[in-house]
DNA sequence: CAATTACGATACAGTATGTAGCATAATATG
DNA sequence: CATATTATGCTACATACTGTATCGTAATTG
């Protein structure tokens, strides 16, 4: 029954220095509007210009925080998305393993998964954000399903062999695949992924 | 031994109306150029402006003819993979299946890559760039697949319920996200895919 | 030769980026 | 309370890219 989440790495220190401290509604203002401007707009809308604009902040204040377009989408997103991904751990691995792929098909088959699909996309022109990306996303995430599926391992249900990189590199594949061609991540869809990966291709039982 | 290949479905109709025909050697310079920032300089430095420098194509001519970055980036990457994606069958339905993973990620794993990578980026902004990528690149590529696994189905090897859908889903899946990520396409890494994507996950035999 | 279409060059308006300077606001410290 | 310190908002500016318009010139057909 143990929980787990994304652990919150971005929240600035309490340190309390000389002269005006940030604005903390300022940071909130402009992090929601980068967020509705993706959702509603795409990364075509996203511009310095437009979250300034909407947010009502200086847009020499957003650069004063955000250095560039992706960073400040990246941000955005992991805001929204620290705490979406939960996870509970039962006694079945199997069942654990479809709970995985759910939750992470869940997780972005809403509007957020535009959001997740811009950073994947701003990612592909900025190598920092690629590496936050990675570090503070995917590999939290990778760590814990590898522990669910080496619980299933240790239990004697999944094959002592088993290449758990490489399932995981499958599952959550598939679901990045889908949702940069903006196809559906339904529940249906994903259990039918979780069904595939588990029995695999061969007909000899 | 049939081979399959992407259909070149791009090159321009021969008719000929009156006028200055349209320089072959211009398309040619643009595209080209076009490809090599967007593989030198990736998307950040992928602008009209540096694809005409670069080409000694004039801005306007280019814009007469591509629309937008995006489709030029399309054109671009069909060009230069059209013909990198060549299969063959034999007699086993496993080996033509490691043979279609492994035949993807060599295409892939190149600096061609990143011309795909970067396509996949400009999908998310652009819709239309989205769907040529999907109908004239997956879509192609994925019913050439599913005949060769419905072979192996056929013939008894794989498991007469397997959803091919989503076994392509997968293994398309984890080759696009170790390249969206910047991770190495290995050969060994895409037989060590094929391997727990034949398996499955459990220990039951 | 006339009609037609493509190309190259220049100019232009619109928009976004990113920086600088300055006045003002908010906080900590003495 | 006075001062130092930092943040914010505003205007201005240089730079760059987009996308269109215009015009003179080049190449091809009939």
């Amino acid at each position: 029954m143990a929980a787990a989440s994304i652990p919150d790495t971005g929240t600035a220190p309490i340190v309390r220095s000389a002269g005006r401290p940030r604005s903390t509604s300022s940071r909130r203002a402009v992090l929601q509007a980068a967020y509705a401007l993706l959702i509603e707009e795409g990364l075509g809308g996203f511009t310095v210009d437009a979250v300034a604009t909407r947010s009502g902040v200086a847009r020499t204040t957003i650069y004063r925080w955000w250095p560039s377009k992706g960073l400040l989408a990246f941000e955005s997103f992991r805001e929204a998305f620290g705490a979406q991904l939960a996870f509970d751990s039962t006694d079945s691995a199997e069942r654990d393993f479809r709970a995985l792929i759910q939750s992470l098909a869940r997780a972005l088959s809403g509007p957020a998964g535009r959001l997740a699909a811009s950073v994947m996309a701003q990612a592909q022109e900025d190598p920092e954000v690629r590496t936050l990306f990675l570090e503070q996303f995917s590999l939290p995430l990778r760590r814990h399903s590898t522990q669910v599926i080496g619980a299933g391992m240790q239990a004697g249900v999944f094959r002592p062999d088993l290449d758990v990189a490489r399932l995981l590199d499958a599952a959550v594949g598939a679901v990045y695949l889908r949702l940069l061609f903006g196809q559906s991540l339904d529940a249906q869809w994903a259990d039918a992924l979780a069904d595939t990966l588990i029995q695999g291709c061969l007909a000899s039982k």
